[in-house]
DNA sequence: TTGAAAGCGCTAACAC
DNA sequence: GTGTTAGCGCTTTCAA
């Protein structure tokens, strides 16, 4: 194994000087940075991670947690965990992946141990038993997701209140008076990750102000479940002209049961979806959406973090702008009846 | 900070007893290790990562390289990482996620500075350019996929060839005499990952034998390439009554297209797939399929990866057995035609 | 602009 | 069954 030891020698200089050179945290001559250089090639010189994480107390890892259970939003959450990793790197970190398997005590041992400098946590829940462990950790931290209690953490989120609210004014926009949101599974809600919640109740903060009825049902992402939900829907309210999803698995559900019941999207049925957007070109129909930007939420929780480990950044709260596509699946309510 | 050396001092033995308790490297009295234990839990003490792989030459990561695109065979990928992760902890090993981003070089610069004491590659083409990087680092490694060249490497993958034997098998089991295969994207045989045509190949095989007549179309996973694909398929070969589809994407368009097309699910038309569970379960039909086994994948890895590192064990080539679970989209060719 | 040297916290001989 | 101690390879003061 080629060590600094040996290139200091190689180049006729001091470790130090080899180590400054590669750190550049002071300034070397031209000719010796070269000299320093040109033998760490000539080696094939790979400084070792474990001294120098010992020597500095930075390991330049960052611990990723992901979501526990593996069915569910796979997609964004691969997605995201990937854009974190590549966006690490251009900062000079690797990612360390960590399930939810172990529980809380991963973050723990990765922080205690100093196999990580910071951790992200995805797929946080309202009263998440991961954010005391992180707190009292002192060590820097960024949540995908918002926790009822944000003091000590960077949280990254989309603003699914504001998406709700943007998909009633669409719909309003369009002359829908009527509506039904079909929400995420039951499961969903009662794990308390709270986007589901806040994107039902923007939507209905903005539906009351225009004017829109609003009818809301979870349900699972199977054909089964989707069968029945939509059955009662249209039997309680027979005058819903506008759909709003918010599942991933309902959408191709939904879409084939409307065109088994003659329904067509758009004429009859606008449809409006809260989904990556994969989800939403992929389908049978081009859908009407608001993206969740994973790329975007990865790309400002690693810059954060790595400003809060090199800067001792602020806390902050990153609510990123929803936008709203129009594509084929959303059109003009009909009119009559 | 905790160190080794306060949790000595606090229990009144030396630092090498506290080392050996942790590491259970030699017998240690009931006394003395019932001593170090409270002491550790009372001080608090998480041993230093960098500090132990500087002094052990072992990091405890494993390095796991994801695939380049992250379009493609998503849920897999996810739960093979997850798999992967949650094994590798068993057994006292953390990962390390690398992406293709970076390329080759990644394997270089994780084994070359001890980061990681061994590496995953999922996603393996033929002539994959990070298996002659790996080679020459002489750590051990496990490829999950089937390359041109296995010399120096582990292999696990699911037996493709049998997979596609199996479906030729079941299909004429039933009486069908002429089939069509959708197969993945013509990116993915660009590629050379060689699974795609392994299926193929050992589905040709055992159809000559059983006297299948077989069309093979590759297909992007679109509705509107697979109409394409179909319209095609039925105007060369109207006497079809079953497919095989190897192709997350184009399974619930083909199930939709064939159902626009009045043609019934078993009834007329025979559809068994070559996908995730996930993906034979949550459509609008329970496929009969031939399940892609991530999780028996990503322990068969892990396991025979630790094997390697800590006992030196031979490198093998695993291909498991691929099994056909019978489900709904299945059933006997229709008589007369 | 460079060098010397003291650790960082742990493991693993080597001793007894 | 336990203690002593010499590193592991790097960073970073301190000194010049």
């Amino acid at each position: 194994m080629v060590t600094l030891a040996d290139v200091a020698q190689h180049a006729g200089v001091s470790a130090s000087t080899v180590s400054y050179v590669l750190s550049g945290k002071r300034t070397i001559s031209a000719v010796t940075k070269q000299r320093v250089e040109r033998s760490i090639k000539e080696l094939g010189y790979h400084p070792n991670a474990g001294a120098r994480a010992l020597a500095s107390s930075r390991s330049n890892i960052i611990a990723l947690m992901m979501p526990l259970r593996t069915d569910m939003y796979v997609p964004v959450m691969m997605e995201i965990a990937i854009a974190v990793a590549t966006n690490a790197r251009e900062h000079g970190f690797d990612v360390l992946m960590l399930t939810g398997e172990e529980g809380p005590a991963a973050v723990r041992r990765v922080v205690g141990s100093g196999l990580a400098d910071a951790v992200i946590l995805m797929d946080v829940e309202l009263n998440d038993a991961r954010l005391p462990l992180l707190r009292e950790s002192g060590r820097p931290a960024v949540l995908i997701g918002l926790p009822a209690q944000t003091t000590g953490f960077t949280c990254v989120d989309l603003d699914f209140s504001e998406a709700g609210s943007l998909c009633a004014e669409h719909l309003a926009e369009l002359g829908h008076r009527e509506i039904a949101v079909i929400g995420e599974a039951p499961a969903v809600y009662e794990r308390k990750t709270g986007f589901a919640e806040r994107t039902i109740q923007g939507l209905r903060t903005r539906a009351r102000q225009l004017g829109l009825r609003v009818l809301h049902r979870p349900c699972e992402g199977t054909y089964a479940a989707m069968a029945g939900a939509l059955g009662q829907i249209f039997t309680e309210r027979p005058g819903i002209t506008g759909f709003v999803v918010q599942n991933e698995q309902a959408v191709e559900p939904l879409l084939s049961l409307l065109r088994q019941d003659r329904r067509a999207v758009p004429e009859d049925i606008s449809v409006v979806a809260v989904c990556p957007e994969q989800v939403a070109l992929q389908g049978s129909v081009r859908l009407t959406s608001v993206a969740i930007p994973a790329r975007e939420m990865a790309r400002h929780a690693v810059d954060h973090l790595i400003a809060k480990i090199e800067r001792d950044a602020d806390d902050e709260v990153f609510l990123l702008r929803p936008e709203l596509v129009v594509r084929a699946s959303s059109g003009p309510a009909p009119v009559g009846g």
